[in-house]
DNA sequence: CATTGTGAACTCATTCACAGCG
DNA sequence: CGCTGTGAATGAGTTCACAATG
């Protein structure tokens, strides 16, 4: 076993998804599950999964394959997503208000426990979920305050590296980027990005370059 | 050059990354750039800009560098974002509204021409922008009249195959798919995923492992 | 002479192939 | 016997280092 090598970041990408599968195979009524079976569905290499699975333990049972139950906790273990993760959102445009009505990130134990927004007519409304929208004036007293763990931005570009600031000045060191833009932080941050129109450029230039459009 | 060579996903990422810090660098006035520069914009190795750009030509001036407005102009033709695109959607909840209204879209030229649910409720609905909301039933018709030329699926995951399918079977080979389940399509479709609780996932697991919460 | 362009070296990731084992 | 676990082989992607050059 290679648990001490170090960890391709695909890998964990692929052990959520790897998750996502179990998950679905056990509301199926599924017991066991092969790294074939699991692959076919993640539609990666059975080499991959066993790999992948191979960094963190032996879960498998040789000539049988992996109990479907038990190896989806050890990967919310691994993950850490076996426990609730509390969120702040800043940046309560459209964008905003959909994430905080997205059943995926509660029903994961993702939960806003904040939202923020310097627009003083938004600052004050309150959501039928009863989270209210704070000046972001406030940010650093509510993340102590409600324990916010991860920063969400959804702001227009020209201001997210400023919310960010305020983020990482409160401890936040965990951010989740919406906004189309380049966000610096220091090494001892986390950032991951979600950019919708860089993955629109991609099937773009995959339309013209592999399809020939 | 090596411009035959197989080039890295990753690389394509990138240019769109370039073209973003080159409209900024315009906008602020500035005429070159230099590799150097640019990778510092974009938190990349200054060797690996130059070899992306390597991939498609020699779009530079030893011992000058690039010129902000024509390389701008360069990546947007390799991306074929130097044209408009015609987008479809397909579940209208509260992600496919915000889409919808989300400015960055036309502002980079992709231009949501049609919009489609199932639920009666929402069928015949109009938008601000004079947009209606279509019977999925009517979307293969849409796809011809309207051209669309990439489809973005925004339902609940459970029904996401379906659409897509219903997309293929019109001729729609270019997916953008937010609905965070595993999708399958044949080798001549492309599909770009946008899974937001995979990327809270990541950011979990590195929290636990690398900054030890 | 500063900066590009690029082969070579290196690092990282995936797949193969088979030994190990229930 | 079948499937896992994993070292070895392969492949992909990044960085180095320096020759080429405006």
């Amino acid at each position: 076993m290679n648990r001490d090598s170090k960890i391709p970041k695909a890998t964990i990408t692929r052990l959520s998804l790897y998750c996502r599968q179990l998950e679905l195979l056990e509301f199926d009524g599924y017991r066991m599950v092969s790294s074939e079976k699991l692959a076919w569905l993640c539609r990666v290499n059975p080499a991959q999964v066993r790999k992948d699975l191979g960094y963190f333990g032996e879960f498998g049972v040789r000539g049988v394959g992996y109990d479907v139950r038990d190896l989806k906790r050890q990967i919310k273990k691994i993950l850490a997503i076996n426990r609730d993760w509390n969120l702040g959102i800043a940046g309560i445009g459209n964008l905003g208000t959909a994430l905080l009505s997205y059943q995926n990130f509660p029903a994961r134990g993702f939960n806003f426990v904040a939202a923020f927004d310097s627009d003083p007519k938004k600052i004050g409304k309150v959501f039928s979920s009863g989270l209210v929208i704070r000046d972001v004036d406030e940010l650093k007293n509510a993340v102590k305050e409600l324990n916010i763990e991860i920063g969400v931005i959804t702001t227009p570009p020209a201001v997210a590296q400023g919310i960010v600031d305020l983020f990482l000045d409160a401890n936040v060191n965990a951010i989740l980027n919406f906004s189309p833009t380049q966000i610096h932080v220091p090494e001892c941050c986390l950032i991951e990005n979600i950019d919708f129109t860089i993955k629109l450029d991609v099937l773009t230039y995959k339309l013209k370059n592999e399809l020939g459009i």
